[in-house]
DNA sequence: CTTAAATGATAGCATTACTATTATAATTGC
DNA sequence: GCAATTATAATAGTAATGCTATCATTTAAG
């Protein structure tokens, strides 16, 4: 398993480090301590000065693993939409009804996310809350287009291909395959966020994962 | 015509602003001012400093209408739904079929945005791209309880629950509606700027506004 | 035409994001 | 086992940012 990891961890674009975190102790700090930190207080609050007191080490260290606070978060969204490309792989494994597939991916990319211990120095619980609240800010930004040629995006596009193949063979016909899936996938994290600060502009049903159910049953009336 | 803007803008919460920007000269040069800057360089490179060198006055000026430039782009995103509530009312108006008003708002909710003349110091145009780009970073943030107490996002709800009646309206069992309504808004947002920077997220058909007609179509298919 | 309010000019301050330099520890090669 | 390389720590520094404070000047209202 851990092999996998290394897999899905060194398959990360090499652009977006300077030296692999995972390749040292002091790597594997950074990346825990950084989402530690980032999931406190935000990445406007997050400093790597900051950082590098609670991991007891120094900003200039951090700085020969990634070039900026913004190669460091994007990192860790990379990291972020590998493991999810592994587990949506996973759960679709052996599963012959394209539909039961759609149902499956939509779940795990819509679901609240439960710690996986496979992966040590990673809490996929404050990762996951990372994403809904600061993955967006990585590509509104004017650099957009260069950090796209480097390949910061590369993980997020291939999930999004995967499962617009699979709708495309529920419905060979069916024209926005890409535009559906991005909606489901930023629409959930928008809705995880809204539930918790803006609750008026979604929906909250106890006892029912709305949000998951919401998207899972809007992608099968669509694709219809 | 403009009594209905002072209308609208002067609804917006006066906890946005310290010194309401419309009721001077200085105040309307540094809403236009801001939106040629804040489009042109992004939020982040944004800086009061270069606003106040643009619009030939002084940061410390600026300070007196605005806390912040968080609080200066808050009231523009605020401006905004405001202008689209305005817009939204216009265009129902008179139209009793709850699916033809729900196809309408949807379309101006969706549509890439013209230039309204009615507002002089306001560029509609730059402004929607502001608020497709900016937007999100200002409900992102650690305060967001905060300025929402404070009614920053009063007519963002305002929009987002008009909607919600029409599709109520349309079917009166359907539980989703806001966050049918968040996820079409907060959607089409993100497929106009996928098209631009990061195509493979999304489906461009030439000859169509595909992303209007996409939501058109998932909102009618949805609430069946 | 006086007085208050609005604006401008200038300076300053703590923090941020990042770089540079030098010293010390840890690894590796032989 | 020791030199040589590399990784990390310690410290200092810089330009820019976000914002505040002070005081002078212009403008507008009574």
């Amino acid at each position: 398993m851990n092999r996998f990891q290394n897999k899905i961890t060194l398959n990360i674009c090499e652009m977006v480090f300077i030296k692999d975190p995972n390749s040292s102790e002091l790597g594997r700090n950074i990346l825990k301590g950084s989402i530690d930190l980032i999931d406190e207080l935000g990445f406007e609050d997050f400093t790597l000065k900051k950082l590098s007191k609670g991991i007891s080490s120094t900003e200039a260290s951090i700085y020969r693993y990634f070039e900026s606070k913004h190669h460091l978060l994007s990192y860790l969204i990379l990291w972020y939409w590998g493991w999810q490309e592994y587990r949506m792989i996973l759960s679709i494994t052996n599963i012959d009804n394209s539909k039961e597939q759609l149902k499956r991916v939509v779940k795990i990319l819509t679901e609240e996310i439960k710690e996986d211990s496979n992966f040590a120095e990673i809490n996929e619980v404050k990762l996951n809350r990372i994403v809904i609240a600061e993955a967006s800010k990585i590509y509104l930004k004017k650099q957009v287009d260069h950090d796209n040629s480097l390949g910061f995006f590369k993980k997020y596009k291939e999930v999004v291909q995967m499962v617009s193949e699979i709708i495309t063979s529920i419905n060979s016909t069916y024209k926005y395959p890409h535009m559906l899936v991005s909606t489901i996938i930023e629409g959930a994290h928008h809705q995880r966020y809204f539930a918790q600060h803006l609750p008026s502009l979604t929906d909250v049903i106890d006892n029912e994962d709305s949000i998951t159910t919401f998207y899972q049953k809007l992608a099968l009336k669509e694709i219809q």
